[in-house]
DNA sequence: CTTGCCCTTCCAGCAACTGGAAGCTTATAT
DNA sequence: ATATAAGCTTCCAGTTGCTGGAAGGGCAAG
């Protein structure tokens, strides 16, 4: 099938199958006489697993390593796992930080009037952090 | 003083500081005789005033907007907590979506053996999400 | 035969820096 | 005085993960 149609099946813009396979993360496809990508069944469902991978927050580097273990069928699990946990840990160190700059912020903006009046405590806060 | 003394006292890298100018985020300084920046204690100030406001997760846009109303004494509150409030509520969804990541990862790190056997359902979650 | 969509490649740009090269000036050490 | 090191200048390239667009070829329908 087609770039277009390998698309819709998988979910992934034809521009990102494209660049992905530019960049090495997934093998370039059969090649149709006229020189379009020919995407078999099992190509699409690697697209889909890289989609899926990418939807978990993954980098792109995590997934090539990802598909690899997907693909190697002498795969030890604890390889896969230690990626994942190292994701995991940092998804919770980010919804930590994030959590952190709510709190600030959610506490700036309360105390704000938000008004057309000029004193903001929410300047002052970012101006010194000091004082908040 | 010279771009390193700044640095220092604004707590953001040289190099930073210089993009900030290339990209107008704050206006160029004085320049000495020999062609060195040359930074005065309103300059680090607003330095100063930049880092915590992208440290609190504004883009740099957003910075550009709040230093100029930091510096507009006829401002508008208003003006601010309409900034803050959005970004606010970016970060909020941000959560959420992360929040749902780590459950997702969560599950799928607790249901793997992870040693050395081949069979991992983190991969299998992947290849097929509806199988979660 | 032309219109329109799909495909191809390549180049540029987004955010927000960061690193490095090449070439000044200034400060320190001998 | 001189050699070296540190600090400054500019400019260009790379990072991550795409996305948009230009220029051109393929192919089916009207």
């Amino acid at each position: 099938m087609n770039i277009g149609e390998a698309s819709k099946l998988s979910g992934l813009p034809a521009k990102t199958i494209r660049y992905y396979e530019d960049t090495g993360l997934i093998a370039p496809p059969a090649r149709a006489e006229n020189g379009y990508r020919d995407y078999s069944d099992t190509d699409v469902h690697k697209l889909r697993f890289v989609r899926h991978s990418r939807g978990l927050g993954f980098s792109v580097d995590e997934c090539s390593q990802l598909l690899s273990l997907y693909e190697d069928k002498g795969r030890q699990s604890g390889d896969v796992k230690a990626i994942a946990q190292k994701h995991l840990t940092e998804i919770e160190e980010k919804i930590r930080e994030l959590q952190e700059l709510r709190s600030t912020l959610d506490h700036l903006v309360n105390t704000c009037h938000g008004d057309g009046r000029p004193d903001c405590p929410i300047l002052e806060g970012i101006a010194d952090p000091a004082s908040i």
